[in-house]
RNA sequence: CGGGGAGUGGCGCAGAGGAAGCGCGCCUGCUUUGGGAGCAGGAGGUCGCGGGUUCGAUCCCCGCCUCCCCGACCA
């Protein structure tokens, strides 16, 4: 390609809403080209970059035997009806009604139409395993777009999906895909780590995040300091290790007065305790009733792992007037004396004596209240956050780790949900009819690039690896237009390098060479070849890695150039 | 959904109740040519939209729209 036919509109200056690098970069390197909020247009080196990457996508999961479809944008309401999906998934749903008043939506996941793909043809385990797979653009209208690529509202998604005779089969088509996901990420270069995931709004068991840890992430991951170990979740699921108190006999309940004590540390510390010694009660409310839920004084409760433990019904912390209206007394409430139905109880909570908590009543608390004894819960599991320090569950000893991390990529066993919803059923060996067993899979390309970017930069600009940059070699010219000799030198090397098969951009333009070099520079043109009246005098042409500082560049006898240059290529 | 901020040529910004400006970019010509060149001459704006106040509003007032950032959190 000859940049002077190619659309190049690189700025000095990123529009100021561009806070992270990758906007700044993509913008200022006219990939993109913003139309509303989390709505964006692709640019010509955009497209290129994108190509590449969903090239190495579609490697990928051929390799694992997945089959390429297109499933449609919009779709009839009715089938998310069908899946019982329409009135759980509202607010990210677009919906608007056709010239017959017929209710369609946008989609934004694909499980309801790849559900109807494999029940037209899924008919007996011969049939299985299938993976299906497209490339495809979604929408959803929630979620507040962020970042430039890094969060947006319209995307383009690769989604695969994995239809299997039972749950071994199904194991077998998740671990596929994730050394799948694990090859293009590297591919990619993006050093993505995969850890535990909670399954949100698609539903499913088991599932793990593909997560780049990097500080312009929004998702907060918790590792295993022990790399033996290699534990790792995001904060929605993260488990750790609760450390119990040292075990006491139970003790007579105390009241006492606590005049202006509204927290937890003001308790602890008036008492001359750890927080852990002290029982924290908050409240949500669940389907319009207010719950206490209970926790060690020393812990923070996990919405997501409420809501699990509650059946998948969205909690949310009560209103002030719901809290006053149930009977509460904020600052110096507890479960005690409260329904059980109505508690959820962290177990920490309750493998512990004699702690303290609110008594109810404005203005004081009480010592030694014991589970069961004091105070019960009909619900009791694990609902406490993991943090920066917590102990691992998993090896016993080694710290959790809290970083910021972007989530490029997401891994899901469905099991039956949506065969069971959509009726998804096959005839197993026996002959009986059996639900199929799905997996889901979904990598956000747009945000793949954008995370790339922000994985590999510098002060100049991008420094894409060559799998993904837009072109893998520029050739620069410098004052080409008028001088014989340069222009039918690069002219040359250009055709030399097209023809070994490398995908060159032949800087042509009229331009200073200062314009030029920093244009390489920002897009991040892996290898960059000059072509001037004081290379071909030095004996030849300049071949440089975009990484290398501007000083360190290699001369090299023109028919030495090619081989030059795929050396460092592959470097 | 809540809180903060911002809308002026393509991009970045300034501006004042009375004839819309600067830098970058763009066009023409000349000069220049190794890290975003110089000179000269040009093109380009419904000052987000609607209403109000005023002799006069891009500026003041009211309403709306859009975009960005922060928060989606413990009583």
């Amino acid at each position: 390609m000859r940049a002077s036919k190619f659309y190049i509109k690189t700025t000095r200056e990123a529009p100021v809403e561009a806070e992270s690098i990758s906007h700044k970069y993509l913008t200022r390197g006219s990939f993109i080209q913003q139309i509303a909020a989390g709505i964006f247009s692709i640019m010509p080196f955009g497209q290129r970059s994108l190509d590449k990457i969903r090239n190495i996508i579609r490697e990928e999961m051929n390799a694992i035997g997945g089959l390429e479809v297109t499933m449609p944008v919009v779709q009839p309401r009715s089938i998310w009806q069908e899946s019982g999906r329409a009135d759980t998934y509202i607010p990210p749903l677009a919906r608007f009604s056709d010239r017959r008043e017929r209710e369609m939506v946008l989609a934004p996941t694909h499980e309801e139409t790849v559900s109807i793909m494999g029940r037209y043809g899924i008919a007996s385990h011969r049939d299985m395993p299938l993976i299906l797979y497209q490339i495809q653009t979604k929408f959803r209208d929630e979620t507040r777009s962020r970042g430039g690529l890094l969060r947006v509202r319209e995307f383009e998604m690769k989604d695969a999906y994995s239809f299997d005779a039972d749950a071994e089969g199904l194991d077998a088509s998740y671990n596929a895909m994730a050394q799948a996901y694990h090859n293009i990420f590297s591919r990619c270069g993006l050093n993505a780590v995969m850890v535990e995931a909670d399954s949100g709004s698609i539903g499913g068991k088991d599932s793990a995040e593909f997560a780049l840890l990097a500080d312009s992430g929004e998702d907060t991951v918790l590792t295993c300091d022990s790399n033996a170990c290699g534990y790792g979740a995001n904060l929605e699921k993260a488990e750790f290790l609760k450390i119990r108190n040292a075990s006491e006999i139970a003790k007579e309940v105390e009241k006492f007065a606590t005049p202006g004590i509204k927290t937890i540390q003001e308790l602890a510390t008036a008492e001359g305790v750890t927080e852990s010694k002290t029982l924290k009660a908050v409240f949500y409310t669940i389907e319009d009733q207010v719950y206490v839920i209970v926790i060690r004084g020393d812990y923070e409760v996990n919405e997501t792992k409420v809501r699990n433990l509650m059946g998948g019904a969205g909690p949310r912390l009560a209103t002030r007037d719901e809290v006053s209206a149930a009977g509460f007394v904020a600052g110096s409430a507890s479960a005690v004396g409260i329904d059980s139905k109505y508690v959820i109880a962290d177990d920490s909570a309750v493998e512990n004596a004699n702690l303290l908590a609110g008594a109810n009543e404005e203005g004081y608390h009480l010592r030694n209240v014991n589970f069961r004894r004091d105070w019960d819960a009909d619900q009791i599991g694990d609902i406490a956050a993991a943090v920066e320090g917590h102990k691992c569950r998993r090896c016993d000893g080694a710290s959790l780790r809290q970083h910021r991390g972007i989530e490029v990529g997401h891994i899901f066993k469905l099991r039956t949900i949506y065969s069971d919803a959509m009726n998804v059923k096959f005839n197993d060996v026996g002959g009986k009819l059996q639900p199929v067993f799905m997996g889901c899979y979904g990598i956000g390309t747009g945000r793949l690039l954008a995370a790339a970017v922000e994985a590999n930069h510098d002060d100049r600009g991008m420094t894409l690896p060559r799998s993904i940059a837009p072109f893998e070699v520029v050739v620069v010219g410098v004052n080409m237009h008028n001088n014989d000799e340069v222009r039918e030198l690069a002219e040359s090397l250009y055709q030399q390098l097209n023809d070994v098969g490398i995908d060159t951009l032949l800087d042509d333009r009229v331009e200073a060479p200062g314009a030029k070099f920093a244009d390489a520079d920002l897009i991040g043109m892996p290898v960059r070849v000059v072509v001037s009246p004081r290379s071909i005098q030095n004996g030849g042409v300049e071949v440089k890695h975009r990484k290398a500082a501007p000083s360190e560049s290699t001369i090299h006898a023109v028919d030495e150039a090619v081989p030059a240059v795929q050396a460092m290529l592959n470097r």
